[in-house]
DNA sequence: TAATATACGGAGGCATCCTCCGTTTATCAA
DNA sequence: TTGATAAACGGAGGATGCCTCCGTATATTA
């Protein structure tokens, strides 16, 4: 959503716009790879841009963890309505839990940058939250409209599930493991 | 090659065993206060040490991490055997739960280490795991013996009802809550 | 007390953080 | 178009941290 400031200002250079996001893409790249404390200048390397050009967009290290985790929740968001239109509801939950395992590594930077600088931005968390269940309901209510699922287990419940699934698996290259969990997870809440 | 020789070596220096001790009580406080990524010259500035003194010891931040581990699970140990002695044992438990809340914070910072250099020493985590477990048994069996405390509660899930208290706490500042939380459980554990 | 094994400190080379400011450029009014 | 100027750019530079290396200091042993 874009917010209009009173002053009637000019409009934003192009340039600006194009190196914010590229130095986005940038951030998830490094950070999803490299973890929390991968270096700022790689991020900026990376995005082709100077040193001072990340700082101006992203004044500290957290907000450019938030940007970034911001920008994926809504990439999820979007996916799940996406997936929506799919024929088998079923797969198309797998496919979105399964797309959630990018997000973690985000996440898991986040929580910890949060953590230390102490402003962790609870309305960041409120808003992420809302769009989360907000795109599970949307995929499991179809399959259990369709009879497909158990219509026992609340969106909730599925998101700490996940969560839960996620955090515990603790060593590198968990990626592969958290899939397959998620996959028996998912089989697990088929009806037979 | 040549081969090594089997001497007998010499006593070791008394200088050597003060700063290795004066640098784990170095490492216990600037970790706890500044978290994982506190510097480690800090650390050495602190015990009064050159920075070469400190690598001496502990070569890498995980080596120093795991010592500062060690020793606390150690004190804790010992002081369930201390604490073993008192006339109440409801509240000698509560008193070892609360000593808890130091260790987690090193605790934390382990973890991660861990992961991150990804050679989390599986005799370290055994050893603290039984420990940890011994020295609840010590205390809660006293209690429900004199039948203060309900008997259905195994060491094991306290102390996994105690990790789990420590760490749903997100924000900075939570050590005020954790204690509060303990208590609260403690209170829970009485038969009235 | 002398010999020597052992430990000590910190300089130095490299990386990262973050700020500051001179230079470049996109926008807008004329 | 063009010139003025607000806005953004890049990167040098000072501070700090990481880790290694080695000349110096000292505890232990004979």
């Amino acid at each position: 959503m874009e917010q209009k400031i009173e002053k009637a200002s000019r409009k934003p250079r192009v340039d600006s716009i194009r190196n914010r996001e590229r130095l986005l893409d940038a951030a998830t790249e490094i950070f999803s790879a490299g973890g929390t404390q991968a270096s700022l200048e790689a991020v900026a390397r990376r995005a082709g841009v100077g040193i001072g050009t990340l700082y101006r967009h992203f004044p500290t290290r957290e907000a450019l963890f938030e940007a970034v985790y911001r920008h994926e929740v809504d990439l999820l968001g979007d996916l799940a309505e996406q997936l929506a239109g799919d024929n088998e509801p079923v797969e198309g939950l797998k496919k979105w839990l399964q797309a959630n395992v990018r997000l973690v590594a985000a996440k898991k930077g986040m929580i910890e940058a949060l953590q230390l600088a102490a402003h962790g931005s609870s309305e960041l968390k409120a808003y992420s939250y809302e769009r989360m269940i907000g795109a599970i309901r949307l995929l499991l209510d179809r399959a259990v409209a369709r009879g497909d699922v158990r219509d026992d287990v609340p969106p909730e419940d599925l998101l700490r599930t996940l969560v839960g699934i996620y955090y515990s698996q603790g060593t590198t290259d968990w990626q592969p493991t958290a899939l397959r969990m998620v996959d028996v997870f998912v089989d697990g809440l088929r009806k037979r």
